[in-house]
RNA sequence: UGCCCGAUGGUGUAAUGGUAGCACAAACGACUCUGACUCGUUUUGUCUAGGUUCGAGUCCUAGUCGGGCAGCCA
């Protein structure tokens, strides 16, 4: 990797693009004392990379301005979040900005709720970060904001910019008209501030059944943009919250709650992607129609990802977990965080990746050989060169004698300044790749053949002398002789052959399980299928016993191993065991040979 | 259909009225104890039509195409 396209390198370049440029202009202009940014996913479901594109822009432009990036859940809706999302968010947020960002990562002090306090002479609530450091810091929660938010609609409503709307859902849909067709006023619109004031109260206090009334904005029912036909702000709901448990039977929704938990929060930049475009008019109207002292914040959108080869959508996303198409939400084939973690893609990775894909409003199809690239290029630099045969075929090297041990230096990272080696034993029987032989080869081909040479990487040159064959006609092993002058230190140490090969002694090594993963699914575009289950892909996973060398007995997740000639591999983070060694396909390496 | 947003090689982006550049992909070549990496060469682009300007990818108008919005979801 080169230094400069390397954004966790300190020297490398800050990227630019519009938000960015916003940014900078505010920070040139002194407008804010610090850059606050923020994180606001919903617990109800695992992240993924279209995720950590929004969480590299916000925790970018932080570290990049010496700011802030709060992790706040978006908790306003009870029925559909969980804890088990609140906890597998964090643990995926702090993997994906370790050692790069999390010194911008604002939590807040355990337990703290916004504070009352008086700026320029008027009230004000102001939820702090904690300092670097707190002990048991945790994140925000939009619901530890409902007591505030609470005061700010009763304001809204004194100064009646909110009412009680009574119509059912269904008439509040009819009333509100179409994109093409101008909403009416609700018959409640113009309820005295202090029926509002009563009404509202009492929904609070749990005096109404679900969906019997909302709090409503009072803007236009005949605004051409629908999020500004009288929102809804609150609505009635006697279900118990995962933060919050039975202390309401309100709860506010995104537009409302979302604007203001920014403004408590200190938040500068409010980053979104486009479908909140036409919520921006909504989210302002709110701020300026509460008397609020401190700097407002202001929203701004990008485009999502898309990645060709891959879904999104949260709802697809849950098919392919609750109908068993993939083995849980960290399934290596998931373009979840959790399932790139345990596939092995560094968490530099991804946020390389997102550096390169840049930030637009521009809605396009990323193509994943793009995130294919970044990979590999993050896994050469940091990767242990081991050689394991994934489809084994036996080689009997016929000049070596049964129980003799040649020992060859194998380099670790040829990418390292100064690489390390490790030592590998060559025996009479070993292990080569069996598409690393052709008994009738294809023109061109430089592996091993009846006849021919090939050189077994860090040992010797080798020719095959004779290919045994079953009664089947199936090849059952290849007797060869080994050219030990060729072996280092050797004589012939530097005679060429074309071709070199990866084996393992068959004696000492191991048996791994090793899951070869693929793309899910066979089309560039599955989430433009009405049916998009029809285009899985047959071949995501396959799994085949291979044989690895002895070195890997005492590999770790933590690790990155390039199996050479093959792929990047890292141990499965919930299935290898000790003596059980099952090891994930990253990513294959790139093969111009196989495309010809 | 009303409103909002967008459009630069095959893909993703840069150029902030002044030489259309970068990365990926593709092709070819060099190197190679990984058909990897690395290096070199090459192909391909400003949606259309008008306008403003000495000069337009950039500004204006209209059109075309694409995306978004009508949950008491976020």
């Amino acid at each position: 990797m080169s230094a400069d396209s390397n954004p966790s390198n300190a020297a490398a370049p800050v990227p630019t693009d519009f938000i960015r440029d916003i940014v900078a202009q505010d920070v040139a202009a002194a407008r804010f004392p610090k850059i606050v940014t923020r994180f606001p996913p919903e617990p109800n479901g695992y992240l993924h990379l279209g995720h950590a594109k929004s969480i590299c822009l916000n925790f970018g432009i932080a570290r990049e301005n010496n700011g802030r990036c709060n992790l706040r859940f978006d908790d306003t809706n009870p029925a559909k979040e969980e804890v088990e999302y609140v906890e597998s968010i964090q643990t995926d947020v702090r993997w994906l900005i370790d050692g790069w960002a999390d010194h911008c990562l604002g939590f807040k002090a355990p337990g703290a709720a916004p504070a009352a306090g008086t700026v320029n002479g008027l009230p004000d609530f102001h939820a702090a970060a904690a300092p670097a450091g707190t002990a048991g810091a945790e994140p925000f929660y939009a619901s530890d904001y409902f007591p505030q938010l609470y005061e700010y609609a009763l304001t809204l409503i004194r100064k009646g910019h909110a009412y009680v709307c009574d119509l059912s859902p269904a008439e509040t849909e009819e009333y509100r008209g179409s994109p093409d067709k101008p909403g009416r006023n609700s018959p409640f619109r113009d309820r005295s501030v202090a029926e509002n004031l009563d009404l509202f109260t009492r929904m609070r206090a749990g005096e109404f059944p679900d969906g019997k009334r909302t709090l409503r904005a009072k803007i236009d029912m005949t605004s051409p943009n629908i999020w500004l036909r009288d929102p809804l702000l609150y609505r009635i709901r006697h279900i118990a919250h995962h933060h919050t448990g039975d202390a309401w039977c309100i709860y506010p929704l995104y537009d409302y709650a979302h604007c203001l938990s920014d403004y408590l929060e200190g938040v500068t930049h409010s980053i979104c992607t486009v479908e909140f475009e036409v919520h921006r008019p909504l989210y302002d109207w709110i701020l300026e129609h509460l008397d609020l002292p401190r700097p407002r914040p202001h929203q701004y959108e990008f485009a999502k990802l898309n990645l060709s080869y891959m879904i999104f959508s949260k709802r697809r996303l849950i098919q392919l977990v609750q109908e068993n198409f993939v083995q849980g939400w960290d399934d290596p084939r998931l373009p979840t965080i959790a399932g790139a973690r345990r596939r092995g893609i560094p968490a530099r990775a991804l946020r390389n990746f997102a550096y390169h894909v840049g930030v637009t409003k521009f809605d396009g199809l990323t193509d994943i050989a793009a995130f294919e690239h970044t990979l590999r290029e993050e896994l050469n630099g940091i990767s242990h060169r081991r050689l394991a045969v994934l489809r084994p075929i036996k080689i009997v090297l016929t000049n070596i004698a049964e129980g003799e041990v040649l020992t060859c230096d194998a380099t670790n990272n040829p990418q390292d300044e100064n690489p390390t080696t490790r030592p590998l034993a060559l025996t009479r029987e070993v292990f080569i790749e069996s598409e690393d032989f052709a008994e009738v080869p294809p023109p061109k081909y430089f592996r091993l053949k009846p006849g021919g040479e090939v050189r077994l990487k860090y040992a010797c040159i080798i020719k095959c002398d004779e290919v045994v064959k079953d009664a089947a006609g199936q090849v059952t092993e290849l007797r060869c002789t080994a050219d030990l002058t060729t072996r280092a230190g050797g004589p012939n140490v530097d005679r060429k052959v074309k071709g070199t090969i990866h084996w393992v002694s068959a004696t000492q090594s191991l048996d791994a399980e090793v899951r070869l993963y693929d793309r899910l699914f066979t089309v560039a575009e599955p989430g433009a299928e009405e049916d998009f289950k029809k285009f899985i892909n047959p071949h995501s996973l396959e799994v085949v016993t291979a044989k690895v060398e002895s070195s890997l007995a005492t590999a770790t997740p933590a690790e990155r191993y390039q199996f050479e000639r093959t792929g990047y591999f890292t141990v499965d983070s919930k299935d290898s065991a000790p003596g059980k060694l099952v090891f994930n396909r990253t990513i294959s390496l790139k093969d111009t040979w196989a495309k010809k």
